[in-house]
DNA sequence: CTAAAATGTACTCGATTCGAGTATAAATGG
DNA sequence: CCATTTATACTCGAATCGAGTACATTTTAG
């Protein structure tokens, strides 16, 4: 058994919310995601990977996650080619304050929502692009009822409820169905870049549910509106504002500051900062879901 | 940039569930998991995986999911040494139907509870190591708030409740505490394959709450109680009979069979089957774990 | 044969959670 | 001043969940 010699590549999904909009840093005019090869120097995959963020944007990483390995012949389904060294592609999820570092290289940070359009649920109307998709899906489901099921299922189609966390599986059904190369269906990407995007939002939503990530997001203090308009960007879900509140102060996941908000219009709001000491007591409950507006 | 050429290893971690009992299929005595170099013929990792344990051990495997990629000074955080090249390590959870092949090469299934004694909380008292493993605890973390939380709140301690799914923590903190290569808290393996183990025991324990992974373990029909005491023999919890079932059947995972269980004392139970149909419709539903017994 | 043990099945009850809605208070901007 | 925006405190009913009770049916021990 020859045991086949492969070089490695570590790909990052950095993901930054700001003007209510969750961003992705990408390269080459948004096509790309930042990647590079794993250095033997690293300590480790984790702090390799970490360092170089650093290095590159200037922007130090709060939380950063492996999503996945891939094998070359894995990444774009699309190719046929045999290729005779496969490269192994590790990607990881890291999430960074992005006003932290104002003055450094300026990296293009966009909205997530320019890939994958139909996932912003946020607004009153769902988006204007569902409607084509659904259609387009319907058409291609048609006659083949476990399709049809997959389709009502994934996209929250007759009387099934819309799930946030399915990015990935909506994307590759759209893969089937052969909709992700037209453009108004979304920006493309070099590569299984999108789809390796996808998987972050999908590993992210999830997350935030059971896991105080979301404060990797946020400043040191801020208003329990901006942990909602945070989350809200996030899951692209309307939450319900008082049940929301209340599910924060039942978790004690945060604490007042003392302070008050000030500079925005409207009433002045109670500053609250996150309470790290109790992390691990409360990895298992973390921020749920309670949606508004069906 | 020079990029490192690095060797990558696949490591499974196979699970199957005899006599009630999870068993994790191992070599050398029971001291190693299996793994194998990462061939360039392969299409893709999974199948790569797939196909070499089907050679390996004539059963077939019905879920393998990715676990977490590591680089050589990741894996063993005792070896201080700067090795040259760093071998990448790749591990795989998998499930397998024991009884499906019961002729074929005969692999050494061990307990997870032989590496993990203090996991399995299915008797009427708590594991007789646990006593022990918390004293020792709580003199390494006398003094230091945030350790004596830490402990408390991995092994259920002053009122905290146990969460079955924090095998790795426990383990983790266990090697911090110097306590993993005491022989009465557990079998030794090498290397870092009892690390990897608690990883894929984590993982399982999490995804059984959510997704219906347990069939995997069944044979094609089923009784109630063999379902239960699956899910029990991997959470290593002891459920609440009424509520089990009631949870089952609200789920809609299962459909009888029409025929009845034989050969067993008892009442004659029902058999069952799953019903794969629907499998994308309940993915996020799920077994839960209505526990009993405080 | 009979009783005990093991297994299967159907209920009830109360606490908690959760979605949804209502009401009121405090600031800003024409 | 009044419309608008934001903050905060409640209420209500449905669904879920832990816990417990009761009873049925079969095997096996004695």
């Amino acid at each position: 058994m020859p045991s086949g010699l492969a070089p490695a590549e570590l790909i990052a999904i950095l993901t930054a919310v700001t003007d209510d909009q969750p961003r992705v840093m990408t390269l080459r005019g948004g096509e790309a995601l930042p990647s590079g090869p794993f250095e033997s120097s690293h300590r480790s995959l984790q702090s390799g990977l970490r360092d170089w963020i650093e290095a590159q944007t200037g922007h130090p990483v709060g939380y950063l996650e492996q999503l996945y390995t891939f094998a070359d012949k894995d990444r774009d389904p699309r190719s046929e080619e045999v290729t005779s060294s496969q490269r192994i592609s590790i990607s990881y999820l890291g999430l960074v304050r992005e006003q932290d570092a104002p003055g450094a290289r300026r990296p293009t940070w966009r909205s997530w929502y320019r890939y994958f359009p139909w996932e912003d649920h946020r607004g009153d109307h769902s988006p204007k692009e569902l409607p084509l998709i659904t259609g387009r899906l319907a058409a291609w489901a048609k006659g083949d009822a476990l399709k049809i099921q997959r389709v009502d299922y994934l996209f929250g189609l007759n009387g099934k409820p819309w799930n946030e966390e399915l990015v990935l599986q909506r994307y590759e059904l759209m893969y089937e169905a052969g909709l992700v190369d037209t453009p108004e269906f979304g920006a493309p990407m070099a590569g299984d870049n999108r789809r390796i995007l996808a998987t972050g939002i999908s590993r992210l939503r999830a997350k935030i549910k059971y896991s105080p990530v979301v404060f990797e997001l946020l400043p040191e203090s801020f208003t329990l509106l901006q942990l909602q308009r945070t989350v809200e960007a996030l899951s692209g879900l309307h939450l319900h504002k008082p049940n929301f509140r209340r599910q924060i102060d039942q978790q004690e996941l945060v604490e007042e500051t003392g302070e008050m908000s000030s500079g925005t219009s409207g009433r002045p709001a109670r500053l609250f900062r996150y309470r790290p000491a109790i992390l691990e007591a409360r990895m298992l409950s973390g921020v749920r879901l309670p949606l508004s507006r069906p």
